[in-house]
This record gives structure tokens, sequence and C-alpha cells, in this order.
DNA sequence: AAAAATGTGCAACCATAGCTTGCACTTTTG
DNA sequence: CAAAAGTGCAAGCTATGGTTGCACATTTTT
């Protein structure tokens, strides 16, 4: 079952702005959503709700200190998201070889009636 | 210039359910709004709309045919997509190797303040 | 120890995106 | 000519990404 998860995670990254809070926090081992928040155009408290969904996904862990709350990286679920991106890369570079041959070969109107992937995670989808 | 004409088409992209659409439309050579509308959980006025913002990005065109109005993909576009995608597998690789590294070696905290790139098309961006 | 600063969390409010339903209009078809 | 099929347009609902304002807790300064 492609299972709910790959959506969340993907929903979760498909963001450019959360992929952004998530690249500065990668290169940056552990900070603040305030210390995050400078140096992104957009308020902390966005820079927190998107690290509540990162967190949700279990791409990032807090750790309470003191008055602040630091946030970090998870590499597991990083690796999910690296397999989900790989799967998706290798789907739409098929995709264009089938439109491709289709438009070259015959004059590409109806004829491959084949299998149907899910759009989240490329694997074959049930009917 | 990352331009937003990739911030475009991303976010055409991003939206399952518009790959979905897209995805069928691949298979099926062209096609109209309705007949695709019947092969997916949502209602044709939502596919129309799919459309409509595939066609702005320029990864669908649309030729009227008396009554019905005929939808197909357009290779080139699907090409830049797929450059996208590749580009973006790439980046999630390598924050992967990084961010394992860093957790292996040093006790990862901060320590690298690598180039940030941007999250959309993967690039160097600009400070 | 009091006061000022820093880091958060919470709530109200806005705009936009995806969907739905309802309805009017045009082109086929029986 | 009347019914059917394919669209387009508009109103309305919900979720999401942002913002601002404000109260609270924990440091730091004086």
């Amino acid at each position: 079952m492609t299972s709910s998860i790959d959506d969340e995670l993907w929903s979760a990254i498909a963001d450019p702005s959360r992929r952004r809070v998530l690249d500065l926090l990668i290169h940056h081992g552990e900070a603040t959503a305030s210390s995050l928040a400078a140096k992104v155009p957009f308020s902390r408290q966005a820079v927190s709700k998107h690290l509540l969904v990162l967190e949700g996904v279990g791409l990032v862990r807090r750790r309470k200190q003191g008055r602040e709350v630091r946030y970090r990286v998870i590499p597991d679920q990083l690796g999910a998201v690296t397999e989900i991106m790989d799967r998706l890369s290798n789907e739409w570079s098929q995709r264009l070889a089938t439109i491709k041959r289709l438009a070259e070969e015959g004059r590409g109107d109806a004829s491959n009636a084949g299998a149907v992937n899910d759009p989240n995670t490329g694997r074959a989808i049930a009917r």
C-alpha cells in the first residue's frame, strides 16, 4: 500500500518555503525558529509552522533548551524523501520518453492505454 | 536567472491531482476534460481547471474540435520538467549525504556554513 | 532584584488554491 | 425539433501559507 505517509511526506517537501527552511536547517546543524527566520523572507511564526509540519513527518526533531527550542534534521526520513524524489525523477523521464516516441512514430493520438501509476509514489495503482 | 518560470512549472506539477490528470493525458494521447474526469475522483470542472494551469505553463495544448476541446501533452515542456526533477533528485541525495556525514563524524551541531541553494531549482542562490 | 531583551506560543484575520454544485449555452444526435 | 453531450462561468466551502498583535517564560543587563 502506497500509504498516505508518502502523501504527507510529499506535501511536506513540495512547498518551496518549507524546503528552504529545511535546507537552512541542514546546513546549520541545529537552530531555533528565530535564527532561521532571520535568513528567510517571511516571519518567525511562518517558520515555526513549517517546522511543525516537518516535525510531523519526522524530518525534524525538536529539543527544548531553556527558553529556546532547537531543531535538527533527522537522516532517516531524509532518506525516504530521497527515495521518493528518485522514483519521481525516473517517472518523468519515462513519461518524456513515451510522449516523444508517440509524437515521432504514430501521428500522436490515442494508442497507448498502458498502466497508470500513482502520481505520488510512481508505483502501480490499484484499479 | 532561476526565473519564476521554473516556479510556475514546479507549482503546476507539485499538485498530485494535476499530475494525475497529466499522466492520464500522456497515456491517452489526446482527450477531452470530460473523458478524463470519468477516470478521476473529482469533478469535470476540477479537471478543467487543472488543464488550464497545465496549458498555462505550456505542458498541454488545446484544440477545439466542434463542440469539444481536445487536450494533448507537449514534449518540450515535459522535458523541462524532467530536468527540474533530475536536479531536485540530486539535490536531495546531496543533502542526505551531508547530513549523514555530519551525524557520524562531528557530533552534529553547527559546522557547515556552506552554500545555500534555491529550493526550486537547486541552483546556487543570490545573496 | 528590577528591568529590558529574547524566544515562544496562541489567536484572529487575509488571500489563494482545489473542489463542488448549479445553471446557461453551443453543437451533435436520434 | 428535442434530448444529449461537452463546455464555461459563478458562488461558496475548506485548507494552507502568511501576517500582526499580544501574553508568557527565561535570560541578561543594570
